[in-house]
RNA sequence: GCGCUCGUAGCUCAGCUGGAUAGAGCACUGGUUUGCGGUACCAGAGGUCACAGGUUCGACUCCUGUCGGGCGCACCA
């Protein structure tokens, strides 16, 4: 709707023409202070050349009204074009709002260690994640969502050890003392008991075969994050293993020395990337003293692994406490002779949760922490879901679980839920039949349903937006404020019994559609109806 | 100390590449149809957009500085 208009405006003035929406809805649907721009080149007055802009359209199919008021243009959209694009998104629901973008996008999000289940920090960047590879998939980009698996490194012999600690402790009953640093938890419990069944009790006292047992574990730790991923309804493409990467470091360092002879130097028996002159603060270590690569070292491979798979632009969604090794992996993509410029690393800001007024912060080092799972539990992967995606990824965030288990308007999930189930109730209220209503012509709407119709109908602007943009909390404060538009218009409107039912059940579709296909972006599924349940919890 | 980032209503946050009277939800106060789910709707109150300069027709938005919060500054991931 908003390209249509904004072509056909870029055809009129021959530029690009910026399209707002009016401060007042009583000013029409879309607003531009083009003649702003103009008047300093024209050296006339703003509110001169708005009028005679607004009366160079005449007759025309798209605008009943083009009307100058104070130098901005104010346009209204015919009555005939809403109703064709509204008939048309009601034929074609599946390709509502969508688009047929092209580019291969790799899209990198989570990644978290296979140390421990996944807690509440990263479920925000999973649930931002996910978001934009459903916006991605909707507009036709050819998108694959992938998951980094770290089970290299210490962290990883970390949890061989930490397993073993457990099982001394709690299985065999021994004392044990535990280093600074473990991974404590629940989940370490299955893990044991399964290590017994396939290893035998020996592997907990015999520190040799740690390394055995954490490699065998992680398998297990990945299960429990893709299942609770999962019950998040996020689900990915591609693993990759970082352990499998390490084989190929020659190859890249040959390839990044091939680029620029100066980019990797030995210095104090290591091995450095000399990322400060790619804009780093420093020069880094690749390979340590005794030849074992570093994390970075991995992580470059396996952008060169990225980049050789030959997509057309990389997302990585990172935690915002990793914000300060975007220059060093951009360095090696330069290195390694790619653009990298093609590759974007947007950040999951740190959430921390309230729960009777006491904050609590998370890490997961350090025991005390939240799991996403527990919270899935509590308020549901739809609340989660919709909490974590109304907020910008990159600011903190601060939630107080409460607001999310309420069944009322305060809960703005379920006052969403709440509008789609309506419009499906009050479907079957009617004793129209499909055919009639889709029949019914939505023109001569008054003034409230013609509002409801085009919010309606903006959904695709929001999706290509909330993309592009990479802000996907437009799309749910768009669908509050849609549902808003129809819980009010329900308030205010009769429906069956009226000469208008056929138009204004034909209205509602619209508007469930877009609900509907909003959601579905978010990962949530809408409701046909609501429970009658009153919250259990209290 | 350096770098990044944030500072908007009592609280949690929007505010699009600068544009019309700075918005929403929660909380608070007061109302609502002898009708489709009152699990809803309406109204009221609430602001020095951290502060000070600058750029311009126009600044919450861009620039500089100050103050305050968060994060980072590994041969850990």
């Amino acid at each position: 709707m908003k390209q249509r208009v904004s072509s056909l405006l870029r055809e009129k003035f021959g530029r690009d023409v910026i399209l707002e929406k009016p401060k007042d809805r009583s000013f029409g649907h879309f607003a531009t202070p083009i003649a702003f721009s103009l008047a300093k080149e024209l050296r006339k007055s703003p509110i001169i050349i708005a009028e005679e802009l607004a009366s160079s359209f005449g007759d025309n199919e798209v605008f009943s009204c083009v009307e100058p008021v104070k130098g901005y243009l104010n346009f209204r959209l015919s009555e005939n074009f809403l109703n064709e694009y509204a008939l048309w998104a009601l034929e074609n629901q599946k390709d509502f709002a969508k688009q047929e973008k092209k580019e291969k996008i790799l899209l990198e999000f989570v990644s978290a260690n296979p140390t421990g289940p996944l807690h509440i920090g990263h479920a925000r960047g999973a649930v931002y994640g996910d978001t934009l590879y459903r916006l991605a998939k909707h507009l036709g980009f050819d998108i694959t969502a992938e998951y980094y698996v770290n089970d290299a490194g210490n962290q990883i012999d970390l949890l061989g050890l930490s397993i073993a600690l457990y099982a001394r402790e709690n299985i065999l009953g021994e004392n044990v003392e535990y280093p600074e640093s473990y991974y404590r938890g629940e989940y370490l419990e299955g893990l044991a008991n399964g290590a017994i069944e396939n290893f035998g009790k020996e592997i907990f006292n015999d520190e040799s075969r740690y390394k055995e047992l954490a490699l065998w574990a992680k398998d297990g730790v990945m299960e429990i994050i893709t299942k609770d991923l999962g019950n998040l309804n996020i689900f990915f493409d591609t693993f990759v293993n970082e352990s499998s990467l390490y084989k190929d470091w020659d190859r890249v360092m040959a390839k990044m020395v091939k680029t620029d002879k100066n980019a990797i130097y030995s210095k104090d028996d290591k091995i450095w990337i000399a990322s400060e002159a790619k804009g780093d603060d420093n020069d880094r270590v690749v390979v340590r003293e005794d030849g074992r690569p570093t994390y970075l070292a991995g992580d470059i491979v396996y952008h060169n692994q990225k980049f050789e798979r030959g997509y057309d632009y990389y997302i990585n969604i990172w935690g915002a406490d990793h914000h300060g090794y975007i220059p060093r992996v951009n360095a090696a993509v330069e290195y390694l002779g790619y653009d990298s410029n093609k590759l974007e690393t947007l950040l999951s800001q740190m959430v921390s949760l309230l729960k009777d007024g006491e904050p609590y912060k998370m890490s997961k080092r350090a025991g005390n922490v939240i799991l996403m799972s527990d919270i899935v539990d509590e308020i549901g992967a739809d609340a989660l879901r919709f909490i974590f995606a109304s907020k910008k990824s990159d600011t903190a965030l601060e939630f107080d679980l409460a607001e999310f288990k309420k069944q009322d308007s305060s809960n703005p999930i379920f006052y969403i839920q709440y509008a789609h189930a309506r419009i499906q109730t009050i479907l079957s209220k009617s004793e129209l039949t499909h055919e009639e209503i889709m029949s019914a012509s939505l023109i001569n709407l008054d003034e409230d349903a013609d509002i409801l119709m085009f919010d309606a109908l903006l959904l695709p602007e929001i999706v290509e937006d909330a993309f592009s943009s990479r802000q996907v909390q437009k799309l749910p404060d768009y669908l509050k404020a849609l549902a808003a538009s129809l819980h009010k218009f329900y308030y205010d409107c009769r429906i069956i019994g009226t000469d208008n039912e056929a138009k204004l059940l034909k209205l509602l579709l619209v508007v469930a559609l877009s609900l509907r296909v909003g959601l579905s972006l978010m990962g949530i599924t809408a409701k046909n109806y609501m429970s009658k349940e009153v919250d259990k919890e209290s």
